[in-house]
DNA sequence: TATAAACTCTCCTGTTAGTGGAGTGTAAAG
DNA sequence: CTTTACACTCCACTAACAGGAGAGTTTATA
């Protein structure tokens, strides 16, 4: 199938396709005459996993790494769930550091009057090294 | 001062502290025969704001204006105040964002057994449309 | 005083994951 | 036969720096 039909099936923009192509995520056979990109079934089953990967968070080169469990037969589950569990520890690790930050900022806000006065401790914080 | 004291006292690396100076963050002078940049306290102060400012996760454009601001003593500290909580908005979002991220990848690795074999509900998901 | 270490400069490349646009060729519809 | 919709390549741009080359400057030490 050409590009557009590929893209629209795995919810991706074209250009996004291509890049990804162009990256070798995926490898369409190419119609000498015209240049066109021929996608497989296969092609399409990738894109649409690196679709919702990208979805769940993982890099591209993550995505690369489930890509090849994904094509590979002879794979463990362990080896996904491994990869799948860091990434939570990844969103657990940037959960905490953005409820510390919200804190930090919404105790400057409180504090600030929010009025016409020049007075502002939000302010005042960031000129304190 | 140099960019090397400038650097240390605004906990900010040399390089940083350079390109900040290249987008002109901070407009440091410039030795005329050596090239050397020279750092005012001003500059400085400028520095140490945008160092703490960053750290709160706003962006190089929101610290431009948080110094406009910063240098304005006729601002209000109503848009200070403003800037904030929009930051702080946008920080809720991306928790609820985060939050729910890690309850999808927590039910898949909790139904994934994570053996040796190539049974995998985190695969299998990845491949539904 | 000579030299070595530490510091500074500019310029270039690379990072992530694409997006936008120019200019051009191809396929399908009316 | 022409318009419209697709497709292609190539280049530039995004955010916020980091790394390194190659060269000049300042300071400390032998």
């Amino acid at each position: 199938m050409n590009i557009g039909k590929a893209a629209k099936l795995s919810n991706l923009t074209v250009k996004t396709v291509r890049y990804y192509a162009d990256i070798g995520l995926v490898r369409p056979l190419k119609n000498k005459s015209t240049g066109y990109r021929d996608f497989s079934n296969d092609d399409l089953a990738r894109l649409q996993c690196v679709a919702k990967a990208r979805k769940f968070n993982f890099s591209i080169q993550e995505c690369e790494e489930l890509l090849s469990l994904y094509s590979d037969k002879n794979r463990s589950s362990k080896e996904v769930k491994a990869l799948t569990l860091d990434k939570i520890s990844e969103i657990d690790a940037k959960l905490i550091e953005l409820k510390d930050l919200r804190r930090q900022l919404s105790f400057l806000a409180n504090n600030c009057k929010g009025n016409d006065r020049p007075e502002c401790p939000i302010l005042e914080a960031l000129s304190d090294v």
